[in-house]
DNA sequence: TATCGCGCTGTAACCGGTTACAATTTTATT
DNA sequence: AATAAAATTGTAACCGGTTACAGCGCGATA
């Protein structure tokens, strides 16, 4: 394999000229240049990119550590990091790391071995220790509620709040929630917001109307299930994921009520399914590619020392009203 | 920031008692070993992975090439991957390229300026030039015709030969098809399939029931349009992906036709919605995670260089039966 | 006691770039 | 033409590990 000392003998000239006419050639005479050029071609020589990243002791790699990769909305949010992570130059290290806590603080070692140079973490949870200083990182989606670092997300309070509302204001009183992972603060935002929402009306909350899930469709299909059987069933359900909303969909249509006739849907995420399942969903849209892009660019913002970097960006969300949700049924 | 230097002096011993008290321990008396311990542990001494990969002329990385992470099948894919390649010891850089020629270059050059050692394509395309000596490397999902690389796939003819007979089997006599990006091996390979079985049944193909599509939901919901118009229109329709098989499915239902009554479609791939949206897909369920673990498998083989790796995996696929088919309608 | 072998440790070269500093050449100025 | 200033090029240190090779101390053997 051709190295730079090879390239400056077949030019005539020295290591540093090579160097120099590769990185900055203004610094070198447009003939040496030529000649040096030359003598890449010849020897077809590419930069050993390691020993570039060693010496500078800069990566131009970015951790992120994402629960599960399956989630669609995850998935765009990926695509919005890679992106704006390529046109930056860096390169992503993906981890998926199924939520677990040693997963994460693994790959985080990535970061301070040194193999990247900041970590994009998409789920609540610091993993780093709180006593050495936090390498750069931006925590985006699933907000930690200390964190100590820069952070993106939406306002699930809020959003939720709107949504709940939404259903208040089509008749609906008796309103079950299906819940994302228990211990994550988003969860616990997106309960708060329902809750509020529920006090503002004056409706009480019934805790039997309190399904766990953890975003997949099946968990929320066996939410659902509890909801079929229950004495008093409820006119609507919020779900905090779409797949949920679209598992509760499958499972009360196999169960032969109409949706939105008898029970009321509504999903978080709007994913790409979302508008074209039976029927369209209710949902709360939100910006996932911007999350990846913004995230990126806070991240790269630190790593290169800027200071008074946006400590918290909220990014806008939107109610996207369509068929799963309707009047309440007559009593 | 510590280094191996430092270390060496705090536990007063040289550096090369150092790296070999952490990397060949039995080389080292267990006194000294403990001292250096104690000194790594006081320095808070983490070794620079940039400069062991340097030196090394190992990186421990792997590129992996995916058109669009968008889609849950190659998510679980990748996940398959990930999992693999973390118990090898390798971590993955993430690549999505959208099916760009250029950015797939663009990316495999990671590889040869040794930013990674081997590379993962999960698109029919070699994104290294003919002439020079291929980097590991290994082609999965939708394969090359002539890869110069070990491959990992399904037998895509036969699956698709399967789901067009079990059609034939119910009854239908003009079945569509909704296929995947023109240019694709992978969809060649269907498209055969297909019209293996219609002339095995003494069907003939009728070519305006070839329907362009690109495996997204709005594709297949566009393609399944014109079907709805169609004067003579088909009572079964094969989709070349779930998710095309789910927009397909939407459009027939706004249309006004019953799915599987008045219509029948089949999907390919399996993914985690086509259990849970109605009707349940009929499909070919593919190893999605196998996928990603063989070609992590066989790529570090050819990485550590081994020799004769297997140079083709033909992994099973199964057909699995919904309720998205039934028997073809009377006429 | 001299010699050998073994286990452990140290010295220094090396991986392939970048860059501070010195040396040399070119250009400008008088 | 002499000199100063600027532009270009070269030398060698450096990044932080790994490892070949050499050296040392000690017990075993003759």
């Amino acid at each position: 394999m051709s190295n730079i000392r090879k390239v400056a003998e077949l030019a005539g000239v020295s290591v540093a000229t090579v160097s120099r006419s590769l990185a900055t050639p203004e610094m070198v005479s447009p003939k040496t240049r030529a000649k040096v050029l030359d003598a890449v071609e010849r020897a077809g020589y590419r930069p050993n990119q390691m020993a570039v990243k060693f010496r500078s002791q800069r990566t131009h790699n970015l951790v992120v550590l994402v629960p599960t990769i399956a989630n669609t909305f995850y998935a765009r949010v990926i695509s919005g990091i890679q992106e704006t992570a390529r046109k930056a130059g860096y390169s992503v290290l993906l981890c998926n790391t199924q939520g677990q806590d040693e997963v994460e603080r693994d790959y985080a070692r990535l970061v301070s071995s040194r193999q990247a140079d900041g970590i994009i973490q998409l789920r609540a949870f610091n993993p780093f220790s709180d006593d050495d200083p936090t390498p750069p990182m931006v925590n985006a989606c699933e907000l930690l509620d200390n964190a100590p670092c820069p952070t993106v997300g939406i306002d699930n309070r809020g959003a939720t709040y709107e949504l709940t509302r939404h259903l208040i204001e089509l008749g609906h009183r008796r309103i079950a929630m299906i819940q994302g992972p228990g211990q994550s603060p988003l969860t616990r935002e997106r309960n708060a917001g329902y809750q509020e929402a529920l006090e503002a009306a004056g409706l009480e909350a019934d805790p039997g109307l309190f399904l766990p899930g953890n975003f997949t469709p099946r968990s929320g299909f066996e939410a659902a299930r509890h909801l079929v059987d229950h004495a008093n069933r409820p006119t609507a359900v919020v779900c905090e994921s779409d797949e949920m909303a679209i598992g509760a969909v499958q499972c009360f249509k196999e169960a032969g009520l109409r949706v939105p006739g008898d029970i009321s849907v509504a999903g978080f995420d709007d994913i790409e399914f979302a508008s074209f399942i039976d029927p369209p969903l209710t949902t709360i849209s939100q910006p996932a590619e911007r999350f990846g892009q913004e995230a990126v660019a806070r991240l790269i913002e630190v790593i290169e020392g800027k200071r008074n970097v946006t400590p918290h960006q909220t990014l806008p969300h939107r109610l996207v009203i369509r068929r799963s949700t309707a009047a309440a049924p007559p009593r």
